[in-house]
DNA sequence: GTGAAAGCGCTAACAC
DNA sequence: GTGTTAGCGCTTTCAC
């Protein structure tokens, strides 16, 4: 910290301007004095501080990108990030700074907060908000302190999104079901509120059932937020217990419908024949449960690159946009799910 | 960018001294004049710019905490960093900055370029370095720069050092087969150089073989690189052609001995009684794979915990300190392997 | 080709 | 209680 141009020019014999000019490779420079202050420099090993480059007049603009997670896999995350990292290193003075809800407890209110104080942050770029359902009133005060922001995996009118069809893809999952022979379809979601996904999926489900004629009720439907096996596994079975006839599951994540796999199996129910089911995530283990499992699969590393250049987009014309872009996501069959 | 307390110390008529005391919450100044102020800069919208803040001589502390990741799961990665956000909040004026390598290309001198560039951030109160293996000449210039560093999963003489005793795990799977009854074991493993841990897990499954003089022959060695499930279950075939009485295999990670797993699955090989299989990492997953995989598993939590204590510790005697903590690990038997 | 001086936005002594 | 002023480490005119 003691370090400074001027330590490095008083032991060159030459004025911190010209220090500068040489460490910023600026012209105007003999190539004598050039080396000089360059060697002294590297002997002395100092490094110029950041920070104060960054105040000056000549500031550069804002350097980095701020990921806010909510929840979610951790697997989703990190093809989300790979995505969005991907981007960011083609604008490449940027750096990526990460937060992680999740860190804080689940405390919605608290990321809340926080994305409140990143205003205050004048350094940041951009903003990718990953899994978090906020209210109009903040992201409207993000927009008016033109603070770019794209959110991935929730919808707004009032800011970019980046999205896939939940309800299409839940339709499509549950339609599966169906056409593969499925009469009585239930669905295991969670309903935290912070995100659309949950409300989507169980609305996508109704949709499909109603379309193709088939009788809906709430007992059909049952809520796990904890996402721990142990529940999951009751509430399959209470699930199942309301529906006897059941003989079709929509699990609303991957990780769930390994639990609910498990339950299945120790109640010897044959998967698909007794009961399919389809999940959510795709996640790279479906390969190797048994059965191997059906799932929706989200291009998660799409969405994220798909952000990014939104964000790019923005700061590189220096004007928010507000567009929606859905991506697609597609059912990845394997084995619980019978063949149509 | 353009307001600044010169504008709100005008529109309030008062100095820009009295503006920064209203804000920072300083004595000395009348109710009246401060409520004036704190409405100003509520009705304009102010914040200060912080980095301005940080640069003068009433310069704060260094202000946050790197990680940098090299490869490694990132269901390992998401444990490793709760451990550590969970302790950094005590220090609750520090912030994390995530770094991940892999988004590098898993190039491990883009990595060393890296860390040595965040020398010149001084900003960084301290570093945590966690998959990565460095050379002596990168870890004593970060030493002599008074940047603390811990090492985490990798071991060195000249930082402080977070691990596990991956010779004793290894030892400790390996020695678990032989008591389950397993007379010729394999491993199949990485050598990616970037980790001790690989070779660590090497030594422990040779030091186990003679221990219980068991005969050991290079054969049983497979390496395995690229972690792709068809190159696991490649390796694993390989391994099995090599060594036909083969009853048991070590596998270095969870991931990889899922595929294995498929594999012998496939062969229709009897898991454990043809071939037992021990992991490494105990994912969560080894509850849902049929059979459940027996695995070592490594408190991931805990080391992050216990690295940002450490780095906290140098932080705050702002003194560099040069310790070695081994947690231990231990293995969580399922039916991958009989029963002794 | 080189250096003096101003200025970035902010805080903290120290007068008034 | 309030304002004046110096200074943080750096870059950039603009004279010399």
């Amino acid at each position: 910290m003691k370090l400074t141009i001027h330590e490095i020019a008083k032991a060159s014999n030459v004025s911190i301007a010209t220090v500068s000019k040489v460490l910023n490779n600026r012209e105007g420079v003999s190539e004598q004095v050039r080396l000089k202050v360059l060697q002294t420099a590297e002997r002395l090993e100092y490094y110029p501080y950041i920070k104060a480059r960054e105040t000056g007049l000549f500031r550069k603009k804002a350097k980095y990108i701020a990921e806010v997670f909510g929840n979610a896999h951790h697997s989703l995350i990190y093809e989300l990030e790979q995505g969005i990292s991907q981007v960011v290193s083609k604008y490449n003075y940027y750096e990526v700074k990460h937060f992680l809800s999740h860190i804080e407890e689940r405390n919605i209110d608290k990321v809340k907060l926080f994305i409140n104080n990143l205003r205050r942050d004048q350094d940041i770029a951009g903003l990718i908000i990953l899994f978090v359902k906020l209210n109009d009133k903040i992201i409207s005060d993000l927009v008016h302190h033109k603070l770019f922001t794209v959110l991935v995996n929730t919808r707004s009118d009032l800011a970019s999104c980046v999205i896939v069809d939940n309800i299409k893809s839940s339709y499509m999952a549950t339609e599966y079901l169906i056409k593969t022979g499925c009469k009585k379809i239930g669905i295991i979601v969670s309903d935290a509120e912070n995100i659309d996904v949950w409300s989507d999926r169980i609305e996508g489900y109704k949709k499909a059932l109603i379309a193709h004629s088939i009788k809906f009720s709430p007992d059909q439907i049952e809520y796990e937020n904890t996402f721990e096996p142990y529940q999951t596994k009751l509430a399959t079975k209470l699930l199942l217990e309301r529906n006897p006839k059941l003989d079709g599951i929509v699990f609303a994540s991957d990780w769930q419908a390994y639990a609910g796999i498990q339950y299945l199996k120790e109640k010897k129910v044959a998967i698909p024949d007794d009961v399919s089911v389809v999940g959510f995530d795709d996640l790279k283990f479906n390969e190797f449960i048994h059965p191997r499992l059906t799932s929706i699969k989200q291009p998660m590393e799409v969405m994220g690159q798909t952000a990014m250049n939104l964000l790019g987009e923005m700061i590189k014309k220096d004007k928010i946009i507000r567009r929606t872009i859905t991506l697609e996501s597609n059912i990845v069959v394997r084995e619980t799910t019978r063949t149509i």
